[in-house]
DNA sequence: TTTAGATATTAGGCATGTCTAAAAAATAAT
DNA sequence: ATTATTTTTTAGACATGCCTAATATCTAAA
């Protein structure tokens, strides 16, 4: 089975099977309709229409009310696109100064471009990058993903360090206030405190820096020690 | 009359905007229905249907029977595509090491992303750069166009000299029959002899090279003196 | 000036992708 | 085990954008 047996998806089929690898990724068994509603922002009859078309495509195995599992070919189409979408942050972020938490919205438009060797070629004009700028590993032509080893900030014990790696909850306002705290991808971390009643901590950033972090950030930082 | 007043268009009604604000370019009074289906390689009754949707957005000037004439508001929404397809075509070419008949296809896509953000920054990292890599000039934010005087080659007197400035005919077999003689944009030449009967001619490229080029490729050169 | 031929438009259909409202199926609660 | 609630699906509508076939309009020729 080669690339060229998988079926080709619309702009919008492409942004459903993204999702739903998304959220098959959340350890879940199966997908259910109302997930991908509330993921798609749309409601859940047009997800059921989509579901029928997407496993008439053999993209996704479909129940009906039992929702769905994401197949090897629909596996690889996902990851084709997040590889695209994340080389474009990649691109945003590191030739075009766009800071981290503004190249969603267009890297999603960029991704559905169609063109192979456009990818190839900015692949290598980024220098093959493993990672993008939130961390998260971009997959390589085959689908094939090189992640680290990474824990949840929260697990991380006092005076153990690391690096952050990654942030789960990428939505712009969070993004914002890690940068304003100088929690960058990359930044060297030692915690210095925990405090059990509410699950915040006490970190020292780059050796220079001491911040508080809720429980609510620090469940969403990922770090490689 | 700010940019906010333009209305929004569709992915396929910037196709056909763009289309007919380059055949109005072509000196006729009026484009016609079937000017636009060959443009669009579609079907005059989709040009048609189509027609209506844009004079209802008032970017063109729709009379039934009678073709149509682009408004100054189509005049700006078109020339933000080009100016778009046209820097995205020099990144293409100058940052991906496309070949200069392979950006047509891919720019095509790139073109219709919607961030304006995404648009200065790529202008300011390509260094502003004022023709793309055919030659043609890129408009700015607001429309404007700063071209270079050109002549067809074919105006060019015996040992008359200039600089390839752009081609009519961008197909990709015109354009890798340029590349292969060397006849690329910027290229310095020299008239060196007209044959009149079949109006082919003689030229010297960079000084070096001597090729004979046939009538149809000599009206489809411009040349800056 | 009437007609033949070219050109353009409408009518009706189809595919995609969305929606609301109603019906069906699964799950939770008594 | 039956009922109530939630979840999911279907039915029918609508917008975009394309098509073919039929009709209308224009233009050039006799």
């Amino acid at each position: 089975m080669t690339d060229n047996s998988l079926p080709i998806l619309t702009y919008s089929e492409e942004n459903y099977l993204k999702a739903i690898f998304h959220l098959s990724e959340e350890g879940k068994k199966s997908v259910s309709t109302n997930d991908i509603s509330g993921e798609m922002k749309n409601r859940p009859a047009s997800v059921s229409d989509m579901l029928r078309k997407l496993g008439e495509k053999k993209v996704i195995e479909y129940r009906k009310y039992y929702g769905v599992h994401i197949t090897e070919d629909g596996k690889k189409l996902a990851l084709q696109t997040i590889r695209k979408h994340r080389l474009w942050e990649v691109f945003l972020v590191e030739k075009l100064n766009f800071s981290w938490d503004e190249v969603h919205e267009v890297a999603d438009e960029l991704e559905h471009i169609k063109s192979r060797i456009l990818i190839q070629r900015l692949d290598e004009y980024l220098g093959f990058p493993k990672f993008d700028p939130h961390g998260d590993p971009i997959p390589d032509e085959y689908g094939d993903v090189r992640s680290r080893p990474r824990l949840p900030l929260s697990e991380i014990e006092v005076n153990g360090t690391g690096q952050i790696v990654a942030v789960k909850d990428s939505s712009a306002s969070f993004l914002r206030y890690l940068d304003k705290v100088g929690a960058y991808i990359g930044a060297r971390i030692k915690v210095l405190d925990k405090v059990e009643f509410d699950g915040s901590i006490e970190i020292l950033v780059d050796n220079k820096k001491t911040i508080f972090m809720s429980k609510d950030v620090v469940n969403n930082i990922l770090i490689m020690q």
